[in-house]
DNA sequence: TGATAATTTGACCGGTTGGTAAAACATTAC
DNA sequence: GTAATGTTTTACCAACCGGTCAAATTATCA
């Protein structure tokens, strides 16, 4: 039989589970660097060392090696912000969502970067998933972030903004890795640059959403 | 006599400024949008409103348009930073930077994307600017930025994780937009989400580089 | 007005792209 | 072993891509 591989709906063989693997692998290394649209099959079979007709055995279009990465990835990149605990001290538990934002950032750029271009193009692959679950996660969190601001236990602040901030920094060394390490120049552009910016950031978020009583604030 | 645009030095037409202008204006939306390996020349002749041979006698290459674009954007993009003066009030001039970046992701959302494309697959086109003239304003400026620190007036702090903050949470708002629309919700997705941006970054960062005598963070 | 230069167009080219067909080859089940 | 199934390859296609060319059209100016 030569049915392809998305026709199939069980019996999958160890060979389809390995090279679905190594093939998702090499798609995340090119889409990740350029884009849907800049992406050619040719280009991922080459990274997955097969020909262009093995790889389109197992996925049938370009668009359905696409989505199922995206599938794959965009679960445990949400897991950080599932971990996000009300019951927790709220300053801690900010500042250890900062931490595993940002070491995904460090261990995890690929991911990172193929939704960067995928939002930034428009999310034409993934706007139910931004509208339907990324959403709800983030409304049901936000919740969360406003009780302790009405509690007194941080200030008081539009709840959204600051995980959008948190996401901006901490996926920013990500994205634009190449921005920063030319910024930072040769010396300063090692892995010791992480410690700097968690650092930085523990810094900014914690003493900014600190309460304090006078509110006035002064310049020089 | 035919010689294409590129290769005149003087004597520009009335018709070539016109085209040229609406050459780069249909450049910018489709390369902010699919970035430069996902854009093609019959796309942003498409826009143009006008046939691709007729376009490329105005630009002889794809890569001749990209860079036309970003070097007449890039300029205008580092203006904010340029304004950040060393003899102001650090506070307000933090704050009224954050405002400037805040306007231009609001104003100016294709160029903000122009460069996240580029940037994220790598700055192909643009690394030379971001290791030269870039870094440079950006080192004169931390410089800036560190004297305020070691002057008391406000927090020490890494200047340069705190340009990068700044950058990424502005920029989030025109790179990210339909992320950030899809959270928000229909209601909270119009004008307004710009003024609680700009709200909420504002306290983050003036509060979070205050200067604070006690310098131990309680959580609850 | 007419000559000259500037602009626009349609037809085209070689290479690349996403994807197919069919046969060759490998693996597994019996 | 062999038959059935699963995998890989070769050859190929039509559409699209960046770019060229020469001819047609339009603007400029003496």
């Amino acid at each position: 039989m030569v049915l392809p591989r998305a026709a199939r709906t069980q019996r999958r063989t160890r060979i389809q589970e390995e090279k679905e693997e190594l093939i998702l692998e090499a798609a995340l290394d090119v889409f990740a660097t350029h884009g849907f649209r800049g992406s050619t099959i040719d280009q991922i079979a080459d990274v997955a060392g097969m020909s262009k007709p093995n790889l389109l055995y197992y996925f049938r279009t370009k668009d359905a090696m696409h989505r199922a990465l995206i599938d794959r990835v965009l679960d445990s990149w949400l897991d950080p912000l599932r971990e996000f605990d009300a019951e927790g001290n709220p300053v801690s538990e900010i500042r250890s969502y900062i931490r595993r934002k940002l070491e995904m950032a460090r261990d995890f750029p690929r991911e990172s970067r193929l939704f960067a271009n995928e939002i930034l193009q428009g999310a034409p692959h993934i706007e139910d998933e931004l509208k339907g679950p990324l959403k709800s996660l983030v409304d049901e969190k936000a919740e969360v972030i406003r009780s302790w601001a009405k509690a007194g236990k941080i200030a008081k602040c539009d709840p959204y903004h600051l995980i959008f901030a948190i996401w901006s920094t901490t996926q920013h060394y990500a994205d634009f890795d190449v921005q920063v390490r030319g910024v930072l120049g040769e010396e300063r552009s090692g892995d010791g640059r992480f410690e700097d910016a968690a650092r930085f950031l523990e810094q900014l978020f914690v003493s900014g959403l600190e309460i304090r009583e006078g509110g006035a604030l002064t310049g020089d």
